[in-house]
DNA sequence: AGTATATATCAATATAGATTGATATAACTA
DNA sequence: TAGTTATATCAATCTATATTGATATATACT
């Protein structure tokens, strides 16, 4: 049998452990709500526990799970924290994803 | 502050329902190698067990997993049991994930 | 300085789901 | 029919992580 080269490779089996990480992460309903949210424009902490109805310690950890992966980025701005999603970063993210589940040629 | 359309309109409410389903089952190592796998070509169970190195009994409730989420399809040969991944459905699973996380216009 | 608002952190609990071991079913072969 | 191979199912356990409640920090305002 050929082997996959998903699963033979050494840097495809690297690429393999990120995109998994990446989807952990972004499998997570509120999660991907804040993502979606962001992808529009920069939004503060408040914004989005009162946009996404969910209590604000929750968002400020998620919020973290999402910018320690690099997903999104943050800036002061007086009391308030805006953040904005990392384009870039997610784009590359789904494009390895892809990698790994759409065929050669397609 | 405007309301982002991902959490607001009932599809797009649906839709992200069902994009959390689908990446929750693919942010899984074993069952994202195995759909990297199939995405190649048909294999059967035995195929896959020994070529992910994992149990048989794990394999088959994998696949279980993957095929009454439409992910993939089966058809009997003798014994064995084929497996192949649905592309079609795949494709449309990953198109409505770009939604929620590519800004309009890219 | 004292109060209010915005955000972050921490420990504890709750829960979903991956994995394992044992066993069942189904088809082919001698 | 008995034995062998391939696959599926079930119950039990293990593990990761989302959620909650309490509290800490940091900035702005009077």
């Amino acid at each position: 049998m050929k082997k996959a080269p998903c699963c033979t490779h050494k840097k495809t089996n690297k690429d393999l452990t990120h995109t998994i990480e990446f989807l952990k992460i972004i499998s997570q309903e509120q999660r991907l709500k804040i993502l979606c949210l962001l992808k529009n424009g920069e939004h503060c902490v408040c914004d989005i526990w009162q946009h996404l109805d969910m209590p604000q310690n929750l968002v400020s950890h998620h919020l973290k799970v999402l910018k320690d992966y690099g997903l999104i980025t943050s800036r002061k701005d007086g009391t308030k924290v805006l953040y904005t999603i990392h384009e870039k970063a997610v784009t590359q993210h789904t494009h390895l994803l892809n990698h790994f589940l759409i065929p050669y040629g397609n």
